[in-house]
DNA sequence: AACCATCTCAACCGCGATATT
DNA sequence: AAATATCGCGGTTGAGATGGT
């Protein structure tokens, strides 16, 4: 059953940007239900989203105690440090900042690993995603100190 | 002004883990 | 026990923003 009703359902599912009223909807049906239950959720708000979507639309964005602009230096380096200690757990690294997500916490790593590779043009900068984490504490944030010193 | 390159970030996907029936 | 449904993670994408010539 499961394969048809994916079918079924992707072919009536709404994809991209979340508009006001669609976060509107969500707010209130999680209000109401709680922010676990996404697939039921998804059905019974009406929304033509998916659970997932509306999941992500939540840890991502709406949901309470979420911080907005940019990381403060002391979270910087926080996430510095905690990525040169487990590399790409971003969950695990977002757990430990308040108020931050996994995604925004991705997209800021990766955005430091281009400016990186733009600036300079060193062997290590080659390197896989996954091999990151090989890279000492002190070396990351060496790296990062002469970037901000530029 | 008009173009192309590069960056950013919200949202998508696959898939393994976990929960439910 | 096992099949099915749902969740959550990490990698990736692409539209719009921004920067450079």
């Amino acid at each position: 059953m499961g394969q048809e009703d994916d079918m079924m359902m992707s072919m009536a599912m709404r994809k991209g940007p979340w508009t006001e009223q669609e976060d509107v909807q969500l707010v209130s049906f999680v209000n109401m239900f709680g922010d676990r239950r996404w697939d039921f959720i998804a059905k019974v708000s009406g929304l033509k989203r998916s659970g997932k979507s509306c999941r992500l639309r939540w840890v991502n964005y709406l949901h309470p105690g979420l911080k907005r602009g940019k990381m403060t230096p002391q979270e910087e380096r926080r996430i510095l440090e905690l990525h040169s200690k487990w590399g790409n757990r971003w969950s695990r690294i977002a757990a430990k900042l308040p108020g931050r997500t996994d995604n925004e916490i991705k997209n800021y790593w990766r955005t430091h690993m281009r400016k990186r590779h733009k600036n300079r043009k060193e062997p290590y900068l080659h390197l896989h995603r996954s091999q990151i984490h090989l890279l000492t504490h002190q070396y990351i944030l060496a790296i990062i100190l002469s970037i901000q010193c530029k």
